[in-house]
DNA sequence: CCCCTTAATGAAAGTCGTTGTCATTTCCAT
DNA sequence: ATGGAAATGACAACGACTTTCATTAAGGGG
């Protein structure tokens, strides 16, 4: 899974990727750092940072920053380009699609002259569970 | 204009908004610190930091992210929701809207039980002027 | 117009997420 | 097995931003 990268399978890596796969919720690194600690998988926090940039870039985690700036990670279902609808207390997270935004965003660029355009696009909110916790 | 904030007009809150005012890009504190250093305007980095900050939560300034987590900062020419189409290298800005998109967006959070919903949207791209320069 | 309280300023130090350095370890192709 | 390149991790460094605190100055009351 990782060789498919050009990358060497390493105890490490592997550690990250099980978590990754069992946490649902966007994590930071810290957030990783410490959850692997806790299960007695201990992975450097510097190493932490490189594997989930690398895998971000690779385009198998999604990144999107918190209201803080703090980068946090997920492991997403599908490869396809899509959104998140996240709940700013726990993390959790649904996935969204929205073509027609897609498409909207596509013409206004183009409407005005702008090329080589990205969006970024977040839903923030606070999820059934922890709005019934409160 | 400061005043009807509950704020002391200042020397230097009245230098910094008559930056923002003049200039239509978005720009990071340390820009703007740097800005007024050079019209021999200087104000102290922090002040430049508070300042923008009050503004920014009086509704007068817009703040966006740039990729790199750096938040930069423009003066809104409405007090309305908008979103930016933004130039990665000059940091020229158009105002935009997508009321449609709104409601696509509290629709999917409504869909998914989610409460208490914001949203960030931005779009990137690289400008007329920036395109025709390279 | 002059105090005098209180907000505002700014230099410097501190915080915090993140990245660079580099010696050591580990993978893996030969 | 083994040599060489990639990966790790402790630590230092970095950069945006905030806090601290002594000093300055705004502006209302007398």
């Amino acid at each position: 899974m990782v060789t498919s990268l050009g990358l060497r399978a390493t105890k490490q890596r592997a550690a990250v990727l099980a978590l990754v796969d069992e946490v649902a919720d966007f994590r930071s690194a810290q957030e990783l750092h410490e959850l692997l600690r806790a299960r007695g998988e201990s992975v450097g926090l510097t190493t932490v940072y490189r594997t989930v940039a690398t895998l971000a870039e690779a385009g198998e985690l999604d990144v999107i920053r918190r209201a803080d700036g703090e980068s946090v990670y997920r492991r997403c279902g599908s490869g396809a380009h899509h959104h998140h609808l996240v709940c700013r207390d726990c993390g959790a997270a649904v996935e969204v699609e929205g073509p027609a935004m897609e498409r909207w965003a596509e013409r206004v660029a183009a409407d005005h002259g702008y090329s080589q355009v990205a969006h970024t696009l977040e839903l923030f909110g606070v999820c059934p569970v922890c709005s019934a916790a409160k």
